[in-house]
DNA sequence: GACAGATATATCCACATCCGATATATCTGA
DNA sequence: TCAGATATATCGGATGTGGATATATCTGTC
């Protein structure tokens, strides 16, 4: 992966990992529910086997974009683990949006007659 | 890569065939013309080295996304040989463009006091 | 005309990423 | 009690990527 996010050296993020962070930017999630999430965000278009799901969360662990949280709802299922973004991994999802939205913005300028959603 | 585009069955594109096509949204460009226009696109983030180019180009040929054209400009690099998009290959872009809008869109909503540009 | 350096295509190999299969265990509802 | 969904985790094979290398041509300069 050659693309990297705006800071000078933040780790360049994989899809996998980028869907992640989309799907904790809505709310602190267990790695279950970010499989989930990712396939409603993406209208199915995206999914996360497990394989994908667990090795990318412990690589965003690793690169301290999430972090594992203590607080969880009450009645929860105990095998549960909670993630939340933490502000460098904040920083780095955004960044990623802006620089899709410059991919967006291209296209858009270079086709004519498209219509998009 | 489990993301697929809008058509049923349309291949799923890595981001550096992602990329090429973009480039080629623009015009018709050779393959070495395609890699530096990719990175002024994507304002430097995104490279391909020579293995990720020519290997995604014969992707894309074999996936009938893009073509090799006869056309070329006058007084032309004989060694050069120039790609333009298939309408398959246009819709597949603007597909993928239509998917990254709605993961912007997406981050848009859920970032609070985020700037983009 | 010789030369350097950019241009241009192509392949190889190592490494990163991804996906499905598999394993294990718990929760929920019938 | 039982089935099926939930939940985490790891493994191996397949795919994607990146740098090195190779070869050759073009361009400009001395």
């Amino acid at each position: 992966m050659a693309a990297s996010t705006s800071k000078p050296d933040a780790p360049a993020l994989t899809p996998a990992m980028h869907h992640i962070l989309l799907a904790l930017l809505e709310g602190d999630r267990h790695g279950y529910a970010i499989m989930q999430a990712i396939e409603v965000i993406s209208r199915g278009e995206m999914r996360l086997g497990p394989g994908t799901l667990y090795t990318s969360i412990k690589k965003l662990l690793d690169a301290k974009l999430i972090e594992e949280t203590d607080e969880r709802p009450d009645e929860d299922d105990e095998r549960r683990r909670y993630y939340r973004l933490s502000s460098a991994g904040r920083e780095s999802v955004l960044a990623e949006t802006k620089r899709l939205s410059r991919l967006v913005a291209f296209a858009h300028k270079h086709a004519r007659h498209a219509v998009f959603a």
